[in-house]
DNA sequence: GTAGTAATTAAACGTTTGGTCAATTCAACC
DNA sequence: GGTTGAATTGACCAAACGTTTAATTACTAC
């Protein structure tokens, strides 16, 4: 008999796939060092002896983790990088798909952060390869819409920092936008995750445009 | 005698001193739970029990840290708000501030980082308050922008999430950028800190600016 | 100089960590 | 129903952790 408080479309999940949904929330929320081996297991709902036996122990399962999360996403962005299209209209693209990513894991953004702070030690080859994915895409696309006329000639690796800094940003800062919410200490109204990224690509796109692609 | 390879200006660093500044770099680079007060101490070149002896242990000396780093900009920031003058000249000005801070403490914005992922659940109530002056300011500055005529009437959240993310976003990926162009896996040169915070300030003015503003 | 306090040290403490192991349960197949 | 291999468990271990302690040194006031 399934559990009564949670229910499942079909099957319960693996052991294997608890813990590295468990592992993704818990490494994003304390980072590494932070997040307990126990502590994973146990919001998983198994023993943690399951981690060396299944990852073969913390780090092999945080590698699990982060090559999980980013693999789909890197190939849907090899998808983007094979279409055509206008710079203005494959940058919205880039965000729509990096705004799908983070509301289908809000940990993947976060932990794409942590990452970057501790310069990537962390990680095999193959990893740090889709942990740059996003990265290079976009300076593909800002580098096109350069090249295009479409933008003004920025620096493209100055340009591509905004642009990843402001999207990484909101969701890296949703921890404490919730805390400050619920203390009633954020003024305004929380926006979706939507109407931001579309006021940043747009916003980012016209502090971008060239004078001829304004009129 | 002074040492032979590190020389200071007049007078050797105090412990406490040399604790703090092993502990900003330290923190910054691993965050709480991965830097160990062993390590600190090391760096520091005193003896670990000097943590607890001087800052009651481990949470005292990382509230320290903090507070350390946050009470000046704190006070320059507070002096920005007492100016007058237009938005962009105020945002310019705020950048700098922010640019100048991060060049004598490059650890600031990555701690800041980190504790606003972690919803700042390791600070007192005075040091959050320090925590949250630069976005407060930054929301200031944004509204008498709109209010005047001279930005566009973009929601100042949304707005603000996009200044500080590309800023924040520029020095704490400042460790992935080294390692990168250690390995030349950097295409382009590296800018300075000067020039990033210039074209970023102008690039996002530029996609606020009201179309009245532009002309 | 001496007394008294602050600073520093090395060693040890108790706790928590990630990892391991033999024993047990489970599932599939014959 | 018995066999086999994978999955899971609770107990256990050595190492590392932050903290405390006792003893020693450095400094200051008188």
């Amino acid at each position: 008999m399934p559990q009564a408080t949670l229910r499942w479309k079909t099957r319960p999940p693996s052991t294997p796939e608890a813990l590295l949904a468990a592992a993704a929330d818990l490494f994003a929320e304390q980072g590494y060092e932070g997040a307990t081996v126990d502590a994973i297991a146990r919001r998983a709902g198994a023993n943690k002896a399951m981690v060396s036996y299944h990852f073969g122990g913390k780090e092999g399962l945080y590698r699990a983790v982060l090559a999980g999360l980013l693999a789909p996403l890197a190939s849907d962005l090899a998808g983007l990088r094979r279409e055509n299209g206008s710079a203005r209209e494959r940058l919205g693209h880039f965000a729509d798909l990096l705004g799908q990513a983070a509301a289908r894991r809000p940990a993947l953004p976060i932990l794409l952060l942590r990452e970057l702070m501790s310069g990537g030690e962390h990680l095999d080859r193959e990893t740090q390869r889709s942990l740059l994915a996003p990265f290079t895409t976009l300076r593909e696309i800002l580098a096109q819409g350069r090249r295009q006329g479409e933008l003004r000639p920025v620096d493209p690796f100055l340009a591509h920092l905004a642009v990843a800094g402001s999207l990484l940003f909101y969701f890296a800062s949703q921890p404490l936008q919730e805390r400050l919410a619920r203390e009633g200490k954020l003024g305004a109204t929380r926006p979706d995750a939507g109407a931001y990224l579309r006021q940043v690509v747009g916003q980012v796109l016209d502090g971008l445009a060239s004078a001829e692609a304004r009129s």
